[in-house]
DNA sequence: TAAAAACACTCAAACGTTTGCGTAGAATAT
DNA sequence: ATATTCTACGCAAACGTTTGAGTGTTTTTA
């Protein structure tokens, strides 16, 4: 026997009073008696009473839900991050809507199409790799719903963001690496095509330097992310005069395809040629041959911030009257972490 | 400048016409006729106007949303499920409110009431390890809003699920050891009280007797998922009078921790000990040391399938009456899965 | 003891859309 | 020429809730 979900009118009508008092009764307004109140309540809780959201959100124009486009939510940053989104959106009363943008502009202009009939309270984005026009974005401004961008920031004016600054962790990776002993110091980028594969290479260089070393482009090599790209970029940097000693790579898949080719040539891991990577993979800690240290940029952390922030700016909108007037602009540090000391217990 | 969004009635008032005919032409009702409809088209597209969800749902009783209640999504094996239900629906027109219980069957609870508040059309569910009571489930019968469970099954009657089927895959497993020539194999299993356990020794068992060989218990530990305990569950089997040359074990973690004791016990990987797990770290391909085979639980296909299961049900509830007959039971199976040769490219 | 204030409610509109029913006028059939 | 069927639209209710603006009572104040 399935039965309909009971309205605050049943309430009323049983309880010989009006619509207007239950819902105020329910919401402890001062206007209504205790006795009533008492009534109105337990009467509810008997009935299995609870409030139509959708009505809710109907009439008062707001639906307690951000939505959260990514571009693909299999990736271990990103489910890291949405993780930390659902984490905090709950603990503030919001509920996420999600979708995935499989790095198709076209796709992320529909769902926000969709996001926005849905009538989601603000938006968290990610942009999709592919994305080179912006309206779809500008647009949504245009109804006031706020979006937050994180991690991958769209090249536009007046926006909210949280992103990762790459550099410091690139600084501090070669720093430890210096640290360390290491003098030839190799880097196996990502392609110059991606705003991250430049910032790494500044952070590299600008350590470089910061230590009086001079700056070497020869140990610098980029690659596609494939893995016979970047055994090559090995090959190309063990050949170099200055054969490196230790090498950064630009994520951990580079960093596997890498000590697999290594171990391949017989190169000692340990003693021979050491790696820092910037991590992606929470996995990788599990591992046999870890890097020596990661770059970790805390996709948690960049998650509940946007979050946050997402959630700040709704809670102030209902105050104030229109128009933002600053912007957030949050940068997480990334951060060099070590690899946990393998001790035997 | 923000501007509230157009209304259907805003756009009545223009064409001076009513807002049920507006209402229709949009919708291509056939009593409208084609000038007025074309007019209405026109005029909607000029003022950008959308249709507000939230008072369609309202008004229909139907928010063309599912909700999705996984215990964590930065697992590997959710993030692909999620994935792939995000996927499914939205091709067929539904958009997914997402929550996480985090393994904890009180948050379960919450998340519920919350999904039904929000008049979600229906739900997916991966219970909560620490879920031992199901009312709250029963809950929702009486609402109509229909649940198919996946991956993780509540033990009650009556549900809709998909499920993996473990023994398939550990009988082809042990198969595929007995076939290269390993007559010791040993497992390496997780704790009793999970269910996957018990299925997966069956299935050794299971294996081993169809090939006429008498199942040794003594090959059989079980750990409790910890790294300590794996290398103690690993010493054992050593130690084992009939030594093992292959294992099975419980998962990728397990797996991993095995190798790292195992390398740290001079064993050679490759020609000494072999070892088949069952997959749920994508990575693992990525690996020095893979292991020879993976039992693949297809987080994707199950995500699909039970995304699949409960539109169709959502759909063929609009046109029948009431009441369920049939309960859907889907059962994926699991497969054994080489490594990727390593050839050199 | 009359006027003011406080209390405890009720009324009704509003949010945007859908949809069953009603009804002019035009076209067709008899 | 009248009756009938279309055609193309309008009316109004309904979905469940919130909320500003009343409205009778009772209590307080001067």
């Amino acid at each position: 026997m399935t039965s309909k979900p009971v309205t605050i009118k049943q309430i009323a009508e049983i309880l010989k009073i009006s619509v207007s008092s239950v819902s105020r009764a329910l919401h402890d307004h001062p206007s209504i008696g205790l006795t009533t109140r008492a009534k109105v309540k337990k009467l509810a809780g008997e009935l299995n009473y609870d409030p139509n959201q959708t009505a809710i959100s109907f009439q008062k124009g707001k639906t307690y839900t951000i939505g959260v486009i990514l571009p693909e939510l299999s990736e271990a940053f990103f489910s890291a991050a949405i993780s930390a989104i659902e984490d905090t959106a709950y603990k503030r009363n919001y509920t996420i809507l999600l979708a995935q943008s499989h790095d198709e502009q076209e796709k992320e202009k529909q769902l926000i199409e969709k996001m926005k009939n849905h009538r989601v309270d603000g938006l968290l984005i990610s942009v999709a790799k592919t994305t080179s026009s912006f309206e779809h974005f500008d647009m949504l401004k245009r109804y006031n719903i706020p979006i937050v961008f994180f991690d991958r920031i769209p090249p536009i004016k007046n926006i909210h963001y949280v992103a990762c600054n790459m550099e410091t962790g690139s600084i501090e990776a070669v720093n430890y690496l210096l640290q360390k002993g290491h003098r030839s110091i190799g880097m196996i980028n990502g392609p110059s095509t991606l705003a991250a594969s430049g910032e790494r290479k500044e952070g590299y260089i600008k350590a470089m330097i910061k230590n009086r070393l001079k700056f070497d482009p020869s140990l610098v090599v980029s690659c596609d992310l494939t893995e016979q790209d970047t055994q090559a970029a090995l090959d190309t940097l063990l050949a170099n005069k200055r054969r490196p000693t230790a090498i950064v790579t630009f994520n951990d898949y580079i960093y596997l395809y890498s000590i697999k080719h290594a171990r391949n040539l017989k190169i000692n891991i340990e003693s021979e040629l050491q790696f820092v990577s910037y991590a992606n993979l929470p996995i990788i800690n599990y591992m046999d041959y870890a890097p020596v240290a990661s770059v970790e940029q805390f996709p948690y952390l960049q998650g509940q911030k946007a979050a946050d922030i997402l959630i700040d700016l709704l809670n102030a909108k209902s105050g104030s009257p229109d128009e933002v007037q600053a912007y957030y602009k949050v940068i997480v540090e990334s951060q060099l972490v070590e690899s946990k000391k393998k001790v035997a217990k």
